[in-house]
DNA sequence: ATCTAACCGCAGGATATCCTTCACTTATTC
DNA sequence: GAATAAGTGAAGGATATCCTGCGGTTAGAT
């Protein structure tokens, strides 16, 4: 994301092909990380998009900026899945979450880092975006319950949990197949979500997305993966 | 091969030092297979053993035998949990599969490299625990489907994803907060397995576990992430 | 049509990791 | 308690990646 349009406060105003470029690094480099992790060597990601490494360092400053820039641009999808699951939810709010959730699976692929790690967390657009998210999906569930809709314990860290899980790269799989078995598993899960008479499974107690966001910005105690690196 | 103890064919029988930091090099191994991917630098899952450079070379060739050995390690736990699955499944089959999943989510640490990818794929003695593996899962669910337990649209593929899905480490959380997050995600997941009268989502027609394991071992166009490589 | 920003190709130094090797010390086993 | 497998510490060459810099070429903007 983040062609030539003006999304971040970033740029003032790229020509063309400077554009058509930056954008063709973003989306080599979503693939490669997704692939082979964070630690994807530049040169493989100038190759897989046709460009010169010059050309790459010439638009980000250096490797981190780069990782920055796909996580911001996959938290900007996250927001905009939610403002509009937030919209629809008046009209039904079960049918707005698994639109929600199906169409986040459908663009997995702008989903890398925020849910497979990286080390740019302590980023205050990042925590910006995801403050206002957990807002959004507190009151996508709110609304949810109201109509008796959803099981009254799940919680906005269920679904960003959910999101993580199911959207990161399934290993050895092509996209596709990856594709269509987190479908399959979000609709099982979906499913679930319903008030259902007898619940198989009480959930246990867990924390909620504030303790989790402040726990992942308090600099955890594990460091944090990303996604992989191949060796 | 793993302990001092004979698991496979491997082992002469190792003097009791030999095993103990065997064993703790290869915890040390997967924990920092979880955090920085395979490519963690062999220097440090020496340290966090506790355990000078040259023993893990003493101990494991190179850097790709340790990571097939801790692939292998997390394929018998897989194996080992379906086999007891199978034999409570003629007590309620749901219980079962429910026992499982959640046995496999608390034992998510022992679970690295199968499920967060990884070279070491193209191994007979993986892909023979798999194939097992893979009839195990499909006599559970026939179980569970004679029952009546478990809605019928849902295959062995839809379990092992489950399984890749949900034990794999949540980015930037600490161990025990991803437990959590993820054993709420499951229970959700297993009250969806449930024959509904009214299932909200028709699953798609997925491949078969054997056309999935057919698309890895054959080399599938995507090269395969593993998990993360911390930057 | 012209001007200039952006791209390309390439070379090179810095750093990190891999893996090996060797002489010496420690811990286990019998 | 003696024999020996195993572990320690350290040094070093090989490789890969990061990042920078420069002259020359191409493509977009006005």
């Amino acid at each position: 994301m983040t062609p030539a349009a003006p999304s971040d406060g970033t740029g003032p105003q790229l020509r063309a092909d400077a554009a058509r470029n930056r954008a063709r690094i973003l989306a080599a480099a979503r693939a490669a990380f997704r692939e082979r992790g964070t630690a994807a060597p530049l040169d493989e990601i100038a190759r897989r998009a046709g460009v010169n490494i010059a050309t790459l360092y010439r638009r980000f400053p250096d490797g981190e900026a780069l990782i920055r820039q796909v996580v911001i641009d996959g938290y900007t999808v996250l927001l905009r899945a939610a403002q509009t699951a937030v919209r629809e939810a008046s009209d039904g709010a079960l049918p707005a979450i698994e639109h929600w959730l199906l169409g986040l699976v459908a663009e997995r692929e702008m989903l890398v880092l925020p849910l497979i790690g990286g080390p740019v967390v302590n980023d205050a657009e990042a925590l910006a975006i995801q403050r206002e998210l957990g807002g959004l999906l507190d009151e996508l569930l709110a609304t949810a319950r109201d109509q008796g809709a959803i099981r009254p314990d799940v919680t906005a860290a269920d679904l960003t949990t959910t999101v993580a899980l199911a959207c990161r790269p399934l290993p050895h799989l092509d996209a596709a197949t990856g594709q269509v078995l987190a479908e399959r598993h979000v609709r099982v899960f979906l499913d679930g979500l319903r008030p259902g008479p007898d619940p198989i499974s009480p959930l246990p107690s867990g924390p909620t997305l504030d303790e989790v966001l402040a726990r992942v910005y308090a600099d955890g105690p594990t460091p944090t993966p990303d996604n992989t690196t191949q060796r």
